[in-house]
DNA sequence: CTACCGCTCCGCCATA
DNA sequence: ATTATGGCGGAGCGGT
């Protein structure tokens, strides 16, 4: 699969290396593409020079464009240049998945493929995003917000938290977390998730909210009770439901559902272990309700999940990968 | 599928 | 005065 990457002038270095990193990177086979697109040399943050092979044509050839973020000065004039709209717009028209991490969402906006749609970008630059196109419905509060084929994530790291959530996609949970893994981030950030939008930014883990979401991970089989999770934060269930809100946007139910769910979704894949010992193992009881959850949550059934995703088998597109939101 | 009933979760408010 | 805490109640969610 090819993924194109425009290089914008100043862009971060930091956003190459996720790119690098995530589908430059063969962490499965087959594996993604990557490719650097670019209408001739083009200088990126610290001054490196880069000379992409590709001019930016070859955009419409790519199944998935990242954008990566735009410059302090296009956001002072408003001005995102014409050529790399064009090859923008011409990506999206040819069907490809566009992906844009930061104030890459500018592009996409300028481009008119955020129209009427949820989206993300930089805190800082979210106001801005949503003055100057007022149909795009901007949520500054989440780390990235999947459309489908539009996906657009928040600044840094939630960029990286966004490829990682395209590779659970395109070749499950089970691979993802792999690459996680081996990258030293968590598969998932700690937070809730909700069919299209994942998880509020956590606060920084001051309080001692990160360390429980990690204990409750590990006794995710365990009955978890709120009043459970409360004392084992030190904290009043009051208190505790609070703070668990403000640090992960959800309510702790929710939050243990979505965490069981990823639990059996990479038993499944990973494993042949029968449908009921994956819902006792993931702690969600009975077979039945396993089931029941998975319907609702990812809108396919254990087994096809287990056929699409099995031992990091790909996906082909038409298959239960394109609709599994994760 | 439905019924049941325990748990969740959030507004409200007294209190620290 | 302002802010955080935590107990209470009840609507309703969800698991058996």
């Amino acid at each position: 699969m090819h993924v194109a990457m425009p290089v914008i002038e100043d862009m971060p270095m930091y956003e190459l290396g996720i790119a690098y990193e995530v589908f430059g990177t063969p962490w499965a086979d087959p594996w993604y593409s990557l490719r650097l697109c670019a209408s001739g040399p083009a200088r990126i943050e610290s001054g490196f020079t880069l000379t992409p092979a590709d001019g930016l044509d070859a955009l419409a050839d790519a199944e998935t464009v990242l954008i990566p973020a735009i410059p302090h000065t296009w956001l002072r004039t408003r001005e995102i240049p014409p050529d790399l709209v064009r090859a923008v717009r011409a990506a999206a028209d040819a069907g490809a998945r566009m992906v844009s991490l930061c104030s890459g969402a500018f592009v996409l906006a300028a481009a008119g493929i955020l129209d009427g749609m949820r989206a993300t970008t930089h805190w800082q630059q979210a106001s801005a995003l949503a003055r100057w196109h007022p149909s795009v419905e901007v949520d500054p509060a989440v780390l990235y917000v999947d459309n489908g084929n539009v996906l657009t994530s928040a600044g840094r790291s939630a960029g990286l938290d966004l490829c990682l959530h395209i590779v659970r996609r395109d070749f499950g949970a089970h691979v993802a977390n792999q690459v996680a893994r081996r990258m030293v981030v968590p598969a998932h950030r700690p937070g809730g998730q909700s069919q299209y939008i994942d998880s509020s930014v956590p606060a920084a883990d001051s309080d001692g909210m990160g360390s429980l979401l990690q204990w409750a991970c590990a006794n995710l089989t365990e009955p978890l009770t709120v009043e459970v999770l409360a004392r084992q934060a030190k904290m009043s269930t009051r208190t505790f439901v609070r703070r668990f809100h403000e640090a992960t946007g959800t309510t702790p139910r929710q939050w243990l559902l979505t965490q069981r769910l990823n639990r059996a979704k990479d038993l499944l894949e990973s494993t042949n272990l029968p449908i009921d010992q994956i819902s006792a193992h993931s702690g969600l009881g009975s077979a039945a309700n396993l089931r029941q959850h998975f319907g609702a949550a990812i809108g396919t059934t254990p087994t096809d999940y287990r056929r699409a995703f099995h031992q990091g088998r790909l996906a082909t597109s038409s298959a239960a990968g394109r609709r599994v939101p994760v």
